[in-house]
DNA sequence: CAATAATCGAGACGGTACGTCTTGTCTTCAC
DNA sequence: GTGAAGACAAGACGTACCGTCTCGATTATTG
């Protein structure tokens, strides 16, 4: 998103060094707002007033609000959804899913949304989401299915991009169109309906729990 | 979306009757704006002057730019994507898939993904959406996988809600996130790979091509 | 002012005659809100509201708010100084000027001030208020003065015109002006002030205080 | 009128300083309009717009177009009317108000009858008029008369303030309710009455005509 | 006594301006 | 040379009125 420098970088010649404090703390300033209100309704000009940090020293560093929320969303680690590489591939991936719906019911999820709302008008941002998170976690993701699909647990064929979409796109359905909620019982069945139709073998955390037959 | 009335009604008692030339008018000004700019960007002063009307025409029957786009949307009704009946369940299913894929890749995609996009930051908006559009699709939807099921060419205990999302989600996230296009190759892979995975007879349409088995 | 017809004619032809309860109604509400805020923070728009009219009655016989008022000042009488002929001409002046002086400490000292301010930016209000209000009452003093001057009071050269200004001029600069008060004191001195000058006999309602000197 | 500064002030601190052109210009532009239109009819953002100027400057410095006008008033200096110390006192008041009357029947008589009709509805306006004006050229013709006192040419016992709006009330009742013309004729025959009601001597320019005896 | 004609309340309409807010840039001073 | 403060041009916000208009309903006079 950004020819301007997001992270921090020596300074290549003399003069005053760009103050990291005031970076995090415009970072972590962003993020409070966005707890309170859309990013939409955010303003700049509240960031700074927020900070006690002049207006120029944003717009020096990052080209709109949602780079700066993408930055701090990125730099807090806010996701922690870490793929277990200890666990065999298909428990593995439902940690994960479960971790990950767990996350976007919450603040994250929050932060998630308006950044996608925003960056329907923006493509700079959308690009810039997608390069910096949205491939990354699909990196992530792909290798576990790979590992999955060594396993021989399920099909060797199998459209491992489809497989992924199929698996996380409902996800970030209810988070946007907000038609059902991110809760524990979705967290159950969406893994389980999957896996039931890879016939997949179900994990232990699956089984516990009777498949839920209908809505 | 609305306490106002947004579609015409009869003036209960006195008063100079709304003009019904002047509501379409403004519905139609807002999306051809929209066919050149994301609705963030359009200003519902833009509106008022591409359309010839005072602002507060506006304001007196829509409370914001999207509610506008909403019954625009649906007015026009843009998305042409019926569920056919004189066809087998399966069939139907893939070729409404279909053809919401290749509206989605249009100007309607664009649409849907600018309301979805505003609706992040107005709770408002999304509740209109899902009451007005995305609730009824879902409908139509469910009735077609109920037949599908009586039809007996899938599992009878299978969870409808949860199909109805594995199927149309990957639509919607990749509309909403563009990390891949909504093209030719995806309208025949994605019923291709769900089928598939439910073991369902495959229709002529998608037998033509080969199952892709990777990206 | 008007070409329109303020005050209320016969119809020339058929059809409904005007409501004179409504005109008069009209005339009432727009002297209660000037109650309240001044002329030019009134509108059209209220008074019609707050007399439960329609605004196309309004403009159907007045051209303006001022205009409106006007007519409801003349209507209502509201100033009521009338020049005494039982009295002889310098004590008659005397009792007008004291009279006036009262009368613009309140409510119609308001009006006119409020209907002068408003004529600055509009000439058609100006010239209404002067025919239809300032002249008359100059008519009515010029008289006066005529048989004061006739009675040897005052000296028979004296200019009619320059004397009558001189004596009610000061009572509209304090009323526009506000430098001082439109009070008792006032009363006293400027008649006492100006019949020195003239070195006419002080009618006895000015004896009765001593000359003051000095503000 | 004016919390705010309306004068040029060095900033306490950080910030870009004000822009004194700007300020200028602002001026300037509102009484080139005020050439035009009334004061009514006058726009702040008309204002804005011929001066190339945000809104947000305007309503930075100044709390209405009033305000802008008698800044605009003072700072330029418009009424030239000085009271002459080098002439005797009765000559150099006869100077002051034929000065004035010039001065009052061309655009500065119009600047001041336009704010005096703002004023009406709003106390700021005229208490800032006052303050700022008014006052002011009270107490150079109150020095004036006080020395005409002192000369012996009128009566030690005269109540000064009494004697001054005599002299100029009818001034500005002419200029307000426009019933005569602020002329030639006038700056001769008003001095000239007020002068012989004082048995003052007439200072030469007016002993060239013959006194007016009637309208 | 129906037809005609004007009035009335209500309120939609195209406009315009309000005063506020935010944007992104800029210009100063303090460190 | 960074950074806080804040002025600045630009222009959209949502509201309020403007003066006009279009309704249905009403109320006289005229044919």
């Amino acid at each position: 998103m950004n020819a301007k420098v997001t992270v921090l970088e020596k300074p290549r010649s003399g003069g005053r060094p760009r103050n990291e404090a005031t970076r995090v703390l415009i970072l972590r300033t962003a993020l409070d707002l966005l707890k309170k209100e859309s990013l939409q309704s955010i303003t700049i000009e509240a960031i700074a007033k927020a900070a006690g940090v002049g207006k120029a020293t944003i717009y020096r560093w990052w080209t709109s609000k949602a780079a700066i929320v993408i930055d701090a969303f990125i730099e807090h680690h806010i996701v922690r959804t870490p793929m277990r590489h200890d666990l065999p591939a298909g428990e593995a991936i439902v940690d994960h899913m479960q971790h990950l719906i767990e996350q976007y019911a919450g603040f994250p999820g929050q932060i998630v949304a308006q950044i996608i709302g925003e960056a329907q008008s923006n493509p700079t941002i959308i690009r810039e989401f997608r390069e910096r998170f949205h491939y990354g976690r699909r990196a992530v993701v792909r290798e576990a299915i790979e590992r999955w699909r060594a396993s021989g647990e399920i099909d060797r064929d199998i459209d491992i991009e489809m497989l992924m979409d199929v698996l996380y796109a409902p996800i970030y359905l209810r988070l946007l169109m907000g038609h059902a909620p991110l809760d524990e019982k979705f967290a159950q069945d969406l893994p389980a309906f999957v896996f039931g139709l890879l016939k997949a073998p179900l994990p232990a955390r699956l089984k516990s729990k009777k498949r839920s037959r209908s809505r």
